[in-house]
DNA sequence: CCGTGTGTCGTTGCATACAACGTCGGAAGG
DNA sequence: CCTTCCGACGTTGTATGCAACGACACACGG
């Protein structure tokens, strides 16, 4: 078993990413240590590395706050994510390393045989493969730093959930784009996927900022 | 004042920059604890956000080493570097505050002042101007995570001494750089201003490189 | 001579205790 | 009635103690 503040660490982080601590919440000490098992240290240092990462805030004897997501945050999330994305794909395409190639084509099918559900369990299969086809690419970049930030920026709360905002023709499209990130990178052409790449980020900034226009961001699907 | 771990954080930042805990060292808690006059519980916690931001790494039960920067980290370094301060800059050409641009030419006057000098003293306070600077930048750029982002890389050790790097043609290119950025921001040319921090970061990277190959990296300029 | 096992030591990991800070309530004064 | 002060409470901040893990050295067996 890791050390307990690592374990502590991945739930939070998990229990922040799927709502359980709404945003702007109070995250009391005692309680999560009680919640975990765990003594209020390896908690506190749980909590200072989620700080650290931008999950929440910690602000001095007050204690922890789940981050609240203001329309300029998402904007600079999605910019961040629309360089930073582009350019581990730029690198992807030349790396020496080609088997995440196979983790990503992986994902794809894995998407592709999800999407004729259409029902929540579907959409919960396609997120995960979404998830797991980026984490691919970051980690075939080779960036090891651009990888970490990415990781910080894109598995938020609204990144994550940002998929029920998606209707049958842009996930289609979404995930076409990424067979089309396979071929680009299986090519070697580091040009056409950065570019596929950029227009996939912003193709996800449209459709969340449609959706938030339309006050359904975040929302259960049911 | 504020809380010890912060303070901790600080102090231990500034060691792991300056050279005073060179890479790979081996960082003991109850040392540090001694030399900060406090317990181990606040530098422990300094140490997780210093792991978090890349400073140093913490290897469970065996504690924490300063980090080593190979010239695969240095290169992705100064690309990241280029692309968040290419993105800050235009970012900050049409920011509404206009108050940071006055800093930043306070910044430029003072390295300007400082270049005739030409001694350890001088290029001191160059190194400084530079951090200020672009530090006035960020913050224009209103780009909170990006700003973070940026933070952690861009004053690691080798980027701050990258400077004794620098012959006097070098300076006064970069200084004039600097110069040519209030310009373009003052106007609300966001690709000029991108323009130009694009080359000032490519013509860091080329004498840093330029430096690594003739061995002469993070010595000391005697 | 080399590989392996084991004990000791140093260090980190975690739990607990107490101190300090901030907040919120109520009561007194205007 | 509103404002202000103050005290009690809850929470976080820090220190300390003990348990556990890992590195190293030495002795033992092959």
């Amino acid at each position: 078993m890791a050390t307990a503040w690592e374990q502590a660490y991945l739930t939070l982080r998990r229990r922040l990413a799927d709502g359980t601590y709404p945003p702007g919440s109070h995250l009391r000490e005692e309680e999560l240590a009680a919640q975990l098992g765990v003594s209020r240290t390896p908690v506190r240092e749980a909590l200072r590395r989620l700080d650290a990462e931008g999950w929440l805030r910690v602000v001095p004897n007050q204690g922890a706050f789940a981050a609240e997501w203001s329309p300029h945050d998402i904007e600079e999330i999605f910019d961040l994510r629309a360089l930073l994305e582009a350019h581990a794909a730029e690198r992807a395409a030349t790396a020496p390393d080609r088997r995440p190639l196979a983790t990503m084509e992986e994902a794809c099918e894995a998407a592709e045989a999800a999407l004729p559900g259409g029902d929540v369990a579907a959409l919960e299969a396609i997120s995960d493969a979404n998830v797991r086809f980026h984490q691919a690419l970051w980690e075939m970049s080779g960036q090891t730093r651009c990888r970490a930030i990415l990781a910080s920026l894109a598995v938020s709360p609204m990144m994550l959930r940002n998929f029920r905002n998606f209707d049958a023709a842009g996930l289609r499209r979404s995930l076409d784009q990424h067979r089309e990130m396979v071929a680009a990178i299986a090519a070697g052409n580091a040009a056409w996927a950065r570019a596929v790449m950029a227009a996939h980020v912003q193709a996800g900034r449209a459709v969340f900022l449609a959706a938030m226009t339309h006050g359904r961001v975040g929302r259960q699907a049911a």
